[in-house]
DNA sequence: CAAAAATTTCAGATAATTATGAAAACTCAA
DNA sequence: TTGAGTTTTCATAATTATCTGAAATTTTTG
Protein backbone atom coordinates (compact mmCIF):
# COMPACT_ATOMS: atom_id res chain seq x y z
CA UNK A 1 0.00 0.00 0.00
CA UNK A 2 1.07 3.60 -0.48
CA UNK A 3 1.57 6.21 2.08
CA UNK A 4 -1.73 8.24 0.58
CA UNK A 5 -3.82 4.71 0.56
CA UNK A 6 -2.31 3.91 3.97
CA UNK A 7 -3.54 7.22 5.45
CA UNK A 8 -7.18 6.79 4.10
CA UNK A 9 -7.58 3.23 5.50
CA UNK A 10 -6.00 4.02 8.75
CA UNK A 11 -8.58 7.08 8.83
CA UNK A 12 -11.91 5.01 8.06
CA UNK A 13 -10.27 2.59 10.87
CA UNK A 14 -10.44 5.28 13.46
CA UNK A 15 -13.40 6.75 12.42
CA UNK A 16 -14.95 3.03 12.07
CA UNK A 17 -16.55 3.15 15.61
CA UNK A 18 -18.28 6.86 14.85
CA UNK A 19 -20.11 5.22 11.37
CA UNK A 20 -21.35 2.33 13.15
CA UNK A 21 -19.01 -0.59 12.38
CA UNK A 22 -15.20 -1.78 13.80
CA UNK A 23 -12.18 -0.45 12.44
CA UNK A 24 -11.06 -4.04 10.82
CA UNK A 25 -14.82 -3.23 8.59
CA UNK A 26 -13.54 0.52 8.07
CA UNK A 27 -10.61 -0.56 6.93
CA UNK A 28 -11.81 -3.39 4.81
CA UNK A 29 -14.42 -1.01 3.03
CA UNK A 30 -11.76 1.55 2.68
CA UNK A 31 -9.23 -0.52 0.70
CA UNK A 32 -12.19 -1.84 -1.47
CA UNK A 33 -13.38 1.29 -1.92
CA UNK A 34 -10.14 3.22 -3.90
CA UNK A 35 -9.13 -0.49 -5.08
CA UNK A 36 -9.20 -0.25 -8.82
CA UNK A 37 -10.18 -3.90 -9.05
CA UNK A 38 -11.99 -6.69 -6.66
CA UNK A 39 -9.52 -8.17 -4.31
CA UNK A 40 -9.58 -11.44 -2.44
CA UNK A 41 -9.97 -12.11 1.27
CA UNK A 42 -5.95 -13.00 1.40
CA UNK A 43 -4.92 -9.80 -0.19
CA UNK A 44 -7.09 -7.97 2.20
CA UNK A 45 -5.99 -9.91 4.87
CA UNK A 46 -1.96 -9.12 3.77
CA UNK A 47 -2.45 -5.64 2.99
CA UNK A 48 -4.12 -4.76 6.25
CA UNK A 49 -1.94 -7.53 8.47
CA UNK A 50 -5.02 -9.00 9.86
CA UNK A 51 -5.96 -12.36 10.34
CA UNK A 52 -7.69 -13.95 7.22
CA UNK A 53 -10.62 -15.05 9.82
CA UNK A 54 -11.15 -11.34 10.84
CA UNK A 55 -11.24 -10.37 7.33
CA UNK A 56 -13.74 -13.02 6.47
CA UNK A 57 -16.28 -11.66 9.35
CA UNK A 58 -15.06 -8.02 8.40
CA UNK A 59 -16.27 -9.18 5.04
CA UNK A 60 -19.45 -10.77 6.06
CA UNK A 61 -20.87 -7.65 8.07
CA UNK A 62 -20.01 -5.44 4.69
CA UNK A 63 -22.62 -7.62 2.72
CA UNK A 64 -25.01 -7.18 5.32
CA UNK A 65 -24.55 -3.77 5.22
CA UNK A 66 -24.97 -3.88 1.04
CA UNK A 67 -21.87 -2.19 0.63
CA UNK A 68 -20.02 -4.64 -1.05
CA UNK A 69 -20.56 -7.32 -4.16
CA UNK A 70 -18.75 -10.32 -5.03
CA UNK A 71 -17.32 -11.78 -8.28
CA UNK A 72 -15.06 -14.35 -9.59
CA UNK A 73 -12.41 -14.71 -12.20
CA UNK A 74 -12.76 -17.67 -14.42
CA UNK A 75 -10.41 -20.00 -13.59
CA UNK A 76 -10.14 -18.61 -10.27
CA UNK A 77 -12.05 -20.47 -6.88
CA UNK A 78 -11.24 -17.30 -4.72
CA UNK A 79 -14.41 -14.76 -4.00
CA UNK A 80 -13.22 -11.59 -5.34
CA UNK A 81 -14.58 -8.23 -3.44
CA UNK A 82 -15.31 -4.82 -4.72
CA UNK A 83 -16.88 -1.56 -3.22
CA UNK A 84 -20.02 -0.29 -5.38
CA UNK A 85 -19.09 1.91 -7.67
CA UNK A 86 -21.40 5.06 -7.34
CA UNK A 87 -20.10 7.24 -3.92
CA UNK A 88 -24.49 8.49 -4.74
CA UNK A 89 -25.57 4.66 -4.08
CA UNK A 90 -23.25 4.13 -1.39
CA UNK A 91 -24.48 7.77 0.34
CA UNK A 92 -27.88 5.67 0.08
CA UNK A 93 -27.25 2.82 1.45
CA UNK A 94 -25.39 4.33 4.37
CA UNK A 95 -28.27 6.51 5.18
CA UNK A 96 -30.86 3.89 4.57
CA UNK A 97 -28.74 1.03 6.88
CA UNK A 98 -28.14 3.98 9.45
CA UNK A 99 -32.14 4.65 10.15
CA UNK A 100 -32.77 1.33 10.05
CA UNK A 101 -30.34 0.41 13.02
CA UNK A 102 -30.51 3.61 15.17
CA UNK A 103 -33.81 5.66 14.10
CA UNK A 104 -36.24 2.59 13.51
CA UNK A 105 -36.04 0.89 17.08
CA UNK A 106 -35.94 4.15 18.89
CA UNK A 107 -39.49 5.12 17.01
CA UNK A 108 -40.65 1.35 18.06
CA UNK A 109 -39.64 1.83 21.44
CA UNK A 110 -41.53 5.50 21.34
CA UNK A 111 -44.73 4.35 19.41
CA UNK A 112 -45.27 1.81 22.35
CA UNK A 113 -44.74 4.16 25.54
CA UNK A 114 -47.04 6.31 23.58
CA UNK A 115 -49.70 3.36 23.68
CA UNK A 116 -49.31 2.31 27.70
CA UNK A 117 -51.25 3.50 29.98
CA UNK A 118 -49.66 6.48 31.72
CA UNK A 119 -50.41 5.03 35.88
CA UNK A 120 -48.48 7.80 37.67
CA UNK A 121 -48.89 11.27 37.19
CA UNK A 122 -45.18 11.48 36.58
CA UNK A 123 -45.91 9.25 32.91
CA UNK A 124 -48.18 11.92 31.57
CA UNK A 125 -45.45 14.44 31.44
CA UNK A 126 -42.66 11.84 30.10
CA UNK A 127 -45.85 10.94 27.42
CA UNK A 128 -45.94 14.54 26.20
CA UNK A 129 -42.24 14.71 25.94
CA UNK A 130 -41.81 11.82 24.14
CA UNK A 131 -44.29 12.74 22.11
CA UNK A 132 -42.55 15.48 21.07
CA UNK A 133 -39.55 13.74 20.44
CA UNK A 134 -41.91 10.88 17.88
CA UNK A 135 -43.03 13.32 15.85
CA UNK A 136 -39.84 15.01 15.10
CA UNK A 137 -38.27 12.13 14.64
CA UNK A 138 -40.45 10.38 12.19
CA UNK A 139 -41.08 13.37 10.43
CA UNK A 140 -37.28 13.27 9.60
CA UNK A 141 -37.10 9.76 8.88
CA UNK A 142 -39.95 9.45 6.71
CA UNK A 143 -38.42 13.02 5.08
CA UNK A 144 -34.69 11.05 4.70
CA UNK A 145 -36.79 7.89 3.03
CA UNK A 146 -38.61 9.73 0.28
CA UNK A 147 -35.79 11.90 -0.51
CA UNK A 148 -33.60 9.01 -1.36
CA UNK A 149 -36.23 8.12 -4.03
CA UNK A 150 -34.92 11.26 -5.62
CA UNK A 151 -31.88 11.44 -8.94
CA UNK A 152 -28.73 11.60 -7.73
CA UNK A 153 -29.18 14.60 -10.03
CA UNK A 154 -32.08 16.44 -8.47
CA UNK A 155 -30.63 15.37 -4.77
CA UNK A 156 -27.62 17.71 -6.07
CA UNK A 157 -29.96 20.44 -7.26
CA UNK A 158 -31.44 20.52 -4.31
CA UNK A 159 -28.31 20.48 -2.11
CA UNK A 160 -27.01 22.93 -3.99
CA UNK A 161 -29.85 25.57 -3.55
CA UNK A 162 -29.20 24.98 0.25
CA UNK A 163 -31.51 27.31 2.20
CA UNK A 164 -32.77 28.95 -1.01
CA UNK A 165 -35.02 26.79 -0.77
CA UNK A 166 -36.95 28.34 1.94
CA UNK A 167 -37.18 31.51 -0.65
CA UNK A 168 -39.03 28.65 -3.12
CA UNK A 169 -41.29 27.76 -0.57
CA UNK A 170 -42.23 31.09 -0.04
CA UNK A 171 -42.70 31.15 -3.72
CA UNK A 172 -44.98 28.19 -3.90
CA UNK A 173 -46.79 29.51 -0.81
CA UNK A 174 -47.87 32.65 -3.15
CA UNK A 175 -48.38 31.03 -6.28
CA UNK A 176 -50.33 27.75 -5.07
CA UNK A 177 -51.94 28.83 -1.10
CA UNK A 178 -50.24 28.17 1.78
CA UNK A 179 -50.82 24.59 2.74
CA UNK A 180 -48.42 22.67 4.65
CA UNK A 181 -49.94 18.84 4.12
CA UNK A 182 -48.39 16.55 2.29
CA UNK A 183 -51.03 16.10 -0.51
CA UNK B 1 -39.00 5.42 38.24
CA UNK B 2 -42.04 3.88 36.38
CA UNK B 3 -42.06 1.28 34.39
CA UNK B 4 -42.87 3.89 31.55
CA UNK B 5 -39.66 5.70 32.14
CA UNK B 6 -37.60 3.16 32.79
CA UNK B 7 -38.24 1.28 29.33
CA UNK B 8 -37.42 4.96 27.88
CA UNK B 9 -34.77 5.15 30.13
CA UNK B 10 -33.25 1.79 29.39
CA UNK B 11 -33.63 1.56 25.71
CA UNK B 12 -31.71 5.43 25.07
CA UNK B 13 -28.93 3.40 27.28
CA UNK B 14 -28.99 0.48 24.72
CA UNK B 15 -29.06 2.87 22.04
CA UNK B 16 -26.36 5.38 23.06
CA UNK B 17 -23.55 3.52 21.75
CA UNK B 18 -25.24 3.50 18.11
CA UNK B 19 -25.61 7.35 18.34
CA UNK B 20 -22.09 8.29 19.89
CA UNK B 21 -22.19 7.98 23.59
CA UNK B 22 -22.22 5.82 26.19
CA UNK B 23 -24.89 4.17 27.83
CA UNK B 24 -24.33 6.24 31.09
CA UNK B 25 -24.73 9.11 29.03
CA UNK B 26 -27.62 7.76 27.21
CA UNK B 27 -29.10 7.01 30.29
CA UNK B 28 -28.84 10.51 31.92
CA UNK B 29 -29.85 12.13 29.06
CA UNK B 30 -33.27 10.36 28.94
CA UNK B 31 -33.74 10.60 32.18
CA UNK B 32 -33.60 14.71 31.71
CA UNK B 33 -35.79 14.44 28.76
CA UNK B 34 -38.61 13.32 30.50
CA UNK B 35 -38.08 14.82 33.73
CA UNK B 36 -40.73 17.62 34.41
CA UNK B 37 -38.13 19.36 36.99
CA UNK B 38 -34.12 19.87 37.01
CA UNK B 39 -32.31 17.05 38.92
CA UNK B 40 -29.15 17.60 40.85
CA UNK B 41 -26.04 14.66 40.56
CA UNK B 42 -27.06 12.51 43.45
CA UNK B 43 -30.96 12.08 42.19
CA UNK B 44 -29.47 10.92 39.03
CA UNK B 45 -26.66 8.32 40.35
CA UNK B 46 -30.18 7.21 42.70
CA UNK B 47 -32.13 6.63 39.96
CA UNK B 48 -30.18 4.92 37.38
CA UNK B 49 -28.08 3.13 40.41
CA UNK B 50 -24.75 4.48 38.55
CA UNK B 51 -22.03 5.54 41.15
CA UNK B 52 -21.67 9.63 41.75
CA UNK B 53 -18.86 10.02 39.72
CA UNK B 54 -20.03 8.25 36.87
CA UNK B 55 -22.97 10.59 36.47
CA UNK B 56 -20.33 12.94 36.77
CA UNK B 57 -18.58 12.31 33.54
CA UNK B 58 -21.53 11.59 32.07
CA UNK B 59 -22.99 14.90 33.00
CA UNK B 60 -19.78 16.43 31.64
CA UNK B 61 -20.01 14.60 28.29
CA UNK B 62 -23.66 16.21 28.00
CA UNK B 63 -22.37 19.82 28.47
CA UNK B 64 -19.69 19.08 25.69
CA UNK B 65 -22.63 18.23 23.73
CA UNK B 66 -24.82 21.35 24.67
CA UNK B 67 -27.76 19.04 24.86
CA UNK B 68 -28.45 20.47 28.74
CA UNK B 69 -28.60 23.24 31.19
CA UNK B 70 -27.17 24.02 34.56
CA UNK B 71 -29.59 25.93 37.16
CA UNK B 72 -29.67 26.64 41.09
CA UNK B 73 -32.22 26.32 43.39
CA UNK B 74 -32.06 29.10 46.11
CA UNK B 75 -30.76 28.10 49.34
CA UNK B 76 -29.60 24.64 47.51
CA UNK B 77 -26.16 24.43 47.33
CA UNK B 78 -26.73 21.54 44.49
CA UNK B 79 -26.32 21.93 40.88
CA UNK B 80 -29.22 20.72 39.12
CA UNK B 81 -29.67 19.96 34.81
CA UNK B 82 -32.23 19.86 32.68
CA UNK B 83 -32.75 19.06 28.88
CA UNK B 84 -33.20 21.34 26.50
CA UNK B 85 -36.93 21.59 26.05
CA UNK B 86 -37.42 22.53 22.52
CA UNK B 87 -36.96 18.90 20.24
CA UNK B 88 -35.95 20.98 17.25
CA UNK B 89 -33.11 22.83 19.03
CA UNK B 90 -32.03 19.00 20.19
CA UNK B 91 -32.01 17.93 16.55
CA UNK B 92 -30.72 21.02 15.50
CA UNK B 93 -27.59 19.87 18.47
CA UNK B 94 -27.15 16.77 17.59
CA UNK B 95 -27.06 17.26 14.08
CA UNK B 96 -24.38 19.96 14.45
CA UNK B 97 -22.81 17.75 16.95
CA UNK B 98 -22.23 14.78 14.83
CA UNK B 99 -21.53 16.48 11.77
CA UNK B 100 -18.62 18.09 13.69
CA UNK B 101 -17.32 14.53 14.97
CA UNK B 102 -18.13 12.49 12.27
CA UNK B 103 -17.87 14.42 9.08
CA UNK B 104 -15.38 17.12 9.71
CA UNK B 105 -12.31 14.83 10.17
CA UNK B 106 -13.18 12.89 6.91
CA UNK B 107 -13.44 16.03 4.97
CA UNK B 108 -10.01 17.13 6.48
CA UNK B 109 -8.36 13.80 5.66
CA UNK B 110 -9.74 13.81 2.10
CA UNK B 111 -9.06 17.47 1.47
CA UNK B 112 -5.14 16.69 2.34
CA UNK B 113 -4.83 13.46 0.78
CA UNK B 114 -6.33 14.95 -2.39
CA UNK B 115 -3.84 17.75 -2.31
CA UNK B 116 -1.04 15.05 -1.77
CA UNK B 117 1.04 14.43 -5.10
CA UNK B 118 0.34 10.71 -6.21
CA UNK B 119 3.68 9.54 -6.95
CA UNK B 120 2.62 5.29 -6.78
CA UNK B 121 -0.05 4.60 -10.81
CA UNK B 122 -2.20 3.13 -7.98
CA UNK B 123 -2.40 6.67 -6.12
CA UNK B 124 -4.29 8.03 -9.26
CA UNK B 125 -7.50 5.98 -9.40
CA UNK B 126 -7.50 6.07 -5.63
CA UNK B 127 -7.54 10.04 -5.30
CA UNK B 128 -10.13 10.25 -8.37
CA UNK B 129 -12.29 7.69 -5.84
CA UNK B 130 -11.81 9.94 -3.20
CA UNK B 131 -12.35 12.95 -5.04
CA UNK B 132 -15.84 11.74 -5.57
CA UNK B 133 -16.24 11.08 -1.73
CA UNK B 134 -15.47 14.71 -1.16
CA UNK B 135 -17.57 15.92 -3.77
CA UNK B 136 -20.60 14.24 -1.88
CA UNK B 137 -19.89 14.54 1.53
CA UNK B 138 -19.07 18.18 1.38
CA UNK B 139 -21.92 18.74 -0.41
CA UNK B 140 -24.36 16.82 1.67
CA UNK B 141 -22.44 18.60 4.95
CA UNK B 142 -23.17 22.02 3.80
CA UNK B 143 -26.52 21.47 3.10
CA UNK B 144 -27.32 20.00 6.44
CA UNK B 145 -25.39 23.21 7.21
CA UNK B 146 -27.70 25.46 5.36
CA UNK B 147 -31.25 23.53 6.73
CA UNK B 148 -30.32 23.89 10.50
CA UNK B 149 -30.73 27.84 10.17
CA UNK B 150 -34.10 27.41 8.67
CA UNK B 151 -37.06 27.98 11.57
CA UNK B 152 -38.34 24.59 12.62
CA UNK B 153 -41.68 26.03 10.77
CA UNK B 154 -39.74 26.08 7.25
CA UNK B 155 -37.77 22.88 8.12
CA UNK B 156 -41.35 21.12 9.16
CA UNK B 157 -42.78 22.74 5.46
CA UNK B 158 -40.13 21.26 4.16
CA UNK B 159 -39.86 17.68 5.81
CA UNK B 160 -43.89 17.70 4.76
CA UNK B 161 -43.39 18.05 1.07
CA UNK B 162 -41.06 15.22 0.68
CA UNK B 163 -40.41 13.72 -2.54
CA UNK B 164 -42.84 16.09 -3.99
CA UNK B 165 -39.96 18.85 -3.86
CA UNK B 166 -39.03 17.50 -7.18
CA UNK B 167 -42.42 19.37 -8.84
CA UNK B 168 -41.05 21.90 -6.65
CA UNK B 169 -37.92 22.50 -8.59
CA UNK B 170 -39.24 21.47 -11.97
CA UNK B 171 -41.39 24.79 -11.42
CA UNK B 172 -38.68 26.46 -10.68
CA UNK B 173 -36.52 25.71 -13.47
CA UNK B 174 -40.05 26.86 -15.65
CA UNK B 175 -40.07 30.02 -13.96
CA UNK B 176 -36.73 30.79 -13.92
CA UNK B 177 -34.94 28.94 -15.85
CA UNK B 178 -32.82 25.96 -15.25
CA UNK B 179 -29.64 26.82 -12.57
CA UNK B 180 -27.90 24.84 -10.32
CA UNK B 181 -25.80 26.95 -8.97
CA UNK B 182 -26.00 27.93 -5.59
CA UNK B 183 -26.59 31.79 -6.35
C1' DC C 1 -10.86 32.30 56.61
C1' DA C 2 -12.47 27.83 58.08
C1' DA C 3 -15.55 24.19 57.70
C1' DA C 4 -19.19 21.89 55.45
C1' DA C 5 -21.14 20.50 51.23
C1' DA C 6 -20.75 19.25 46.70
C1' DT C 7 -18.11 18.00 42.67
C1' DT C 8 -14.37 16.15 40.06
C1' DT C 9 -10.39 13.35 39.26
C1' DC C 10 -8.07 9.17 38.63
C1' DA C 11 -5.95 4.56 39.49
C1' DG C 12 -7.51 0.27 39.40
C1' DA C 13 -11.43 -3.16 38.79
C1' DT C 14 -14.94 -4.79 35.78
C1' DA C 15 -17.16 -5.50 31.63
C1' DA C 16 -17.59 -5.50 26.73
C1' DT C 17 -15.70 -5.70 22.34
C1' DT C 18 -12.60 -7.20 18.94
C1' DA C 19 -8.95 -10.25 16.94
C1' DT C 20 -6.73 -14.61 16.48
C1' DG C 21 -5.61 -19.43 15.19
C1' DA C 22 -6.91 -24.00 14.93
C1' DA C 23 -10.35 -26.87 13.42
C1' DA C 24 -14.55 -27.70 10.90
C1' DA C 25 -17.06 -27.11 6.82
C1' DC C 26 -17.62 -26.10 2.33
C1' DT C 27 -16.56 -26.24 -3.00
C1' DC C 28 -15.21 -27.99 -7.10
C1' DA C 29 -12.49 -30.63 -10.35
C1' DA C 30 -10.85 -35.03 -11.44
C1' DT D 1 -15.72 -40.01 -3.80
C1' DT D 2 -11.40 -37.96 -2.94
C1' DG D 3 -8.57 -34.30 -1.82
C1' DA D 4 -6.60 -29.77 -2.50
C1' DG D 5 -7.96 -25.17 -2.10
C1' DT D 6 -10.78 -21.90 0.16
C1' DT D 7 -13.94 -20.04 3.55
C1' DT D 8 -16.23 -19.94 7.95
C1' DT D 9 -16.84 -20.88 12.78
C1' DC D 10 -15.82 -20.50 17.48
C1' DA D 11 -13.31 -20.77 21.92
C1' DT D 12 -10.18 -17.96 23.99
C1' DA D 13 -6.68 -14.29 24.04
C1' DA D 14 -5.85 -9.44 23.65
C1' DT D 15 -7.46 -5.02 23.64
C1' DT D 16 -10.39 -1.29 24.58
C1' DA D 17 -14.03 0.99 26.93
C1' DT D 18 -16.55 1.70 31.01
C1' DC D 19 -17.46 2.05 35.97
C1' DT D 20 -16.27 2.55 40.77
C1' DG D 21 -14.66 4.33 45.31
C1' DA D 22 -11.43 6.92 47.66
C1' DA D 23 -9.02 11.04 47.70
C1' DA D 24 -8.30 15.67 46.03
C1' DT D 25 -10.37 19.82 44.63
C1' DT D 26 -13.65 23.37 44.33
C1' DT D 27 -17.53 26.01 45.97
C1' DT D 28 -20.39 28.07 49.29
C1' DT D 29 -21.70 29.92 53.58
C1' DG D 30 -21.21 31.53 58.26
Amino acid sequence: MTPLILTFVSHFGEMGSRWGFNRTVGQVYALLFVAEHPLHADEIAEHLSFSRSNVSIGLKELQGWGLIRQSRIPGDRREYFSSLGDVWQIFRVVAAERRRREVAPTLTVLRESLLTPATEPVDHYAQERMREMYELVDLANTWFDDLQRLSPESMAQLMKMGAKVQKLLNAKDRLFGVSNNSD
